[in-house]
DNA sequence: AGCGGAGCTGGAAGCGCTTGCGTATCGGGG
DNA sequence: CCCCGATACGCAAGCGCTTCCAGCTCCGCT
């Protein structure tokens, strides 16, 4: 098989087969102009020699490089697993296209490598995920000709193509569940709100309340930061106004939520429901399980790489964003019984 | 400033300043062989006309890429943070370095990707971490010429370069403080022990535990998989024992065997010490807060960065693993006083 | 049998950058 | 004043690949 020091290069895999370099080219590329068994015996000679196209010199010929660009968050909560489910989800994706994946993350200095994102050729396009938007040099690329996708609506550039979770519908969903269970005093723990997805959340919830006419005022609004910690606080504080429910804008302050709850002996889900958002791994974890709304990064990254590969392709952007559903799972932590489907 | 369109090449920088191509590329990337004033000149030209190199030229004529890359372990826990974190310490770390950086996760296909990954001239080195290890084409890639670091020892191939966490140190000074608040029947919980770093903890942990003489059987010995829920079961089998304290291989698993000892109506840490390993954010939002070994996976991906571009450079290995500290974090778990220092 | 066209194939021109080598320029010592 | 070494700079040859274009072959048609 392949000498595993030296290089191969097209060169030689021509020379071998006794064919000239641009047909090796077009055989190995699949592209056509070249005869059925020309293309066997190349396709054979390179696979014996262990020829690997060089990356640079195919992508400064031809213009493409073949590489995705991610770009992570900045100040990252560290017990968030968002960062990594979702390189994962979208290095996954990327390899199934046959694409490898560049990760941007920690401190994007607006003066320096982002800037040259797509300028120098180094990524055909790039993903943005959306959670730490508002700084400006996302703007900046979108105003630029550079195929990009965001992860998470944009507040501003709403025009922007963009793909995300439902966090509208997977709210309405939740509360409307709250309600069909007899809840009517529902406490909202929102998150961060200069982050979308916790304004989205949040906007959502105060309009479901509101379809179901439900008491709703500031003592039942709680802000945290999507941190356990924070999801504590913010339900001590929510506890004299005696609500019957708990809706955290994420998992994790929903945990919080449980604990606060234990230390003042209120009963999940008998006293108060509790309910978070993202189903992470310690939804199932806690005790009582928490009701929730599955976040599917999975999708997402799929969706997203995708959507890139046929903006880099020049075909037009889908004329309205790509919201993957994020379905209401009932657990014990809400009553365990969903409410029937009539 | 700069056209965000249009692409400006070294020949028009050098047009545009009244030299050749090879002094605009001497200048810009700080060789010798120009004058100060012509160096300053060149660097205002390409300033102002936003010039911003290619990188496939750039790599296909120096043969170097300036991208760095960072393989992540398969089949990953999806509530570990480990990934998250490991991404944004190393890209962090590559940043500060002016490198890029690709990555790799998830399925990483044998006959794909990684073979490519430096023969194609992709990356000029690559971090491999070694979670997964036991796949055979780390191995492959150890016996080529590339530039490899690992992030943890590799079982097999001593011979390895790698950078990581002090698991036997950490392990060690935690027994010792056990010892020294006069817990006697220690009990562990092992990570999942085809992982080195899971089995070096444990294997530093009965060595520990012999040092001082203690009782150990196999009646103390627990085996988990890092999450919580195997870490309440571990700790459930654990409890016939009688341990005074409960040692986890992580933090998680800590987290289960407090929810277990707690059921059972164990005082933490009166009747029951427990303490983990990672410093997790969950160590400090449980209630006792735990005692664990703190790893620094910021100081970890910076080492592997620093040694990787040193080994691109040529320069000879160290002789001997790079082992970042692992202090121990003694908190409310285990008594919350560490021992005197006498 | 002659001709047009379709399908293959090779030659060669770059893609934008780095770098070895040669030339020009300058300064200082003999 | 000349010679030599050091320094500054330009020339041009690639790095390995893609792709345009022209030439060729071979077939089917009239």
């Amino acid at each position: 098989m392949s000498e595993s020091g030296e290089r191969v290069t097209l060169d030689e895999v021509a020379k071998v087969s006794g064919v000239s370099t641009a047909a090796v080219s077009r055989a190995l590329n699949g592209r056509e102009g070249v005869s059925a068994d020309v293309r066997e015996r190349i396709r054979a000679v390179a696979a014996s020699l262990g020829y690997r196209p060089n990356r640079a010199a195919r992508s400064l010929a031809s213009g493409r490089s073949g590489v995705l660009g991610l770009v992570l968050p900045t100040g990252l909560n560290h017990d968030d697993t968002y960062s990594g489910r979702m390189v994962h989800a979208v290095a996954t994706a990327a390899a199934a296209h046959d694409q490898a994946l560049m990760v941007w993350a920690g401190t994007v200095r607006p003066e320096g490598p982002v800037r040259d994102l797509l300028s120098t050729g180094l990524v055909d396009g790039i993903i943005v995920t959306a959670v730490g938007f508002g700084e400006p040099w996302i703007e900046e690329l979108l105003d630029g000709a550079a195929a990009v996708v965001l992860v998470g609506r944009h507040p501003k550039r709403t025009e922007a193509l963009w793909v995300g979770v439902d966090d509208a519908g997977g709210t309405a969903a939740l509360v409307d569940h709250l309600v069909s269970t007899g809840r009517r005093r529902i406490g909202v723990i929102t998150g961060p709100l200069e982050r979308v997805d916790a304004a989205d959340r949040y906007a959502a919830f105060v309009s479901a309340v509101g379809r179901h006419g439900l008491a709703f005022d500031d003592t039942l609004v709680a802000h945290g930061d999507y941190s356990i910690a924070s999801g504590y606080a913010a339900t001590r504080s929510l506890l004299p106004a005696e609500p019957d429910a708990i809706v955290a804008g994420n998992d994790h302050m929903a945990v919080g939520a449980l604990r606060a709850l234990r230390e003042v002996a209120k009963r999940v889900p008998e006293d108060v429901a509790v309910a978070g958002f993202d189903d992470a791994a310690v939804a199932t974890e806690v005790e009582p399980s928490l009701t929730t709304v599955r976040q599917d990064l999975d999708a997402v990254g799929r969706l997203a790489v995708e959507h890139l590969l046929r903006r880099i392709d020049g075909q037009p952007a889908p004329d309205r964003p790509l919201v993957v559903p994020s379905p209401l799972l009932v657990r014990a932590s809400t009553g365990g019984r969903s409410p029937r489907p009539s």
